[in-house]
DNA sequence: TTTATATGTGAACAAATATTCATATATAAG
DNA sequence: CTTATATATGAATATTTGTTCACATATAAA
């Protein structure tokens, strides 16, 4: 496997590595969120979870729709929950 | 999904999130290697192929053996293999 | 015990990155 | 056009993190 093609996956890993992120993704697993929910869910800023949705958008993470002045925010694919079931996975056998 | 659980897949995903790291496991997949040989595929000293190595031992990816002052890594768990390829089926998805 | 080889580690520096704050943009309603 | 609501963004700061360098440790052979 070429070293680009290393650093890209090195990339895109980093989106699932920050626990801001990852609270996002966890709260998308269940329904689509606006970003004004999100920011009640993970406990933050509604600028802190703006400025992390537009990474998760550019890594293809999430997609979303508009109403009216609501966006509406959900996952893009199915390998986001994928990978996110696997690390649980990985974690709770760890820990046994 | 608590809070701590969410704090926790974070870090466990981070160790995934750099790509000296991700050459490392990506080297492994092949065969065990010892510190010397990852720092030549990988492209890097042996120190810090080490410290990474630490990393990677104490979030349970690889694991090691002696033979006499040489030490092998492998990967440890099935869990690797599978979030590594399911990165790359989404990166090769996301640029067709 | 001395020497050689392989690996581990601490401190320091540089680079990357998340949040905050202030402000900008976008959409719809009046 | 003005106002209200929801979201986005730029700059600054603080924190995290990877590599380098020098040195320490571990194993085995002489």
């Amino acid at each position: 496997m070429k070293d680009e093609e290393l650093y890209d996956l090195a990339e895109f890993f980093k989106v699932f590595a920050d626990s801001t992120r990852i609270k996002i993704i966890s709260a998308l697993l269940e329904r689509e969120l606006c970003v004004f929910e999100l920011a009640e869910i993970v406990g933050t800023t509604q600028s802190a979870i703006s400025h992390q949705l537009r990474i998760l958008k550019q890594s293809h993470l999430v997609k979303f729709r508009r109403e009216k002045t609501t966006i509406y925010y959900s996952l893009d694919d199915d390998h986001i929950k994928d990978i996110f079931m696997k690390g649980r996975e990985h974690i709770e056998e760890i820990s046994l």
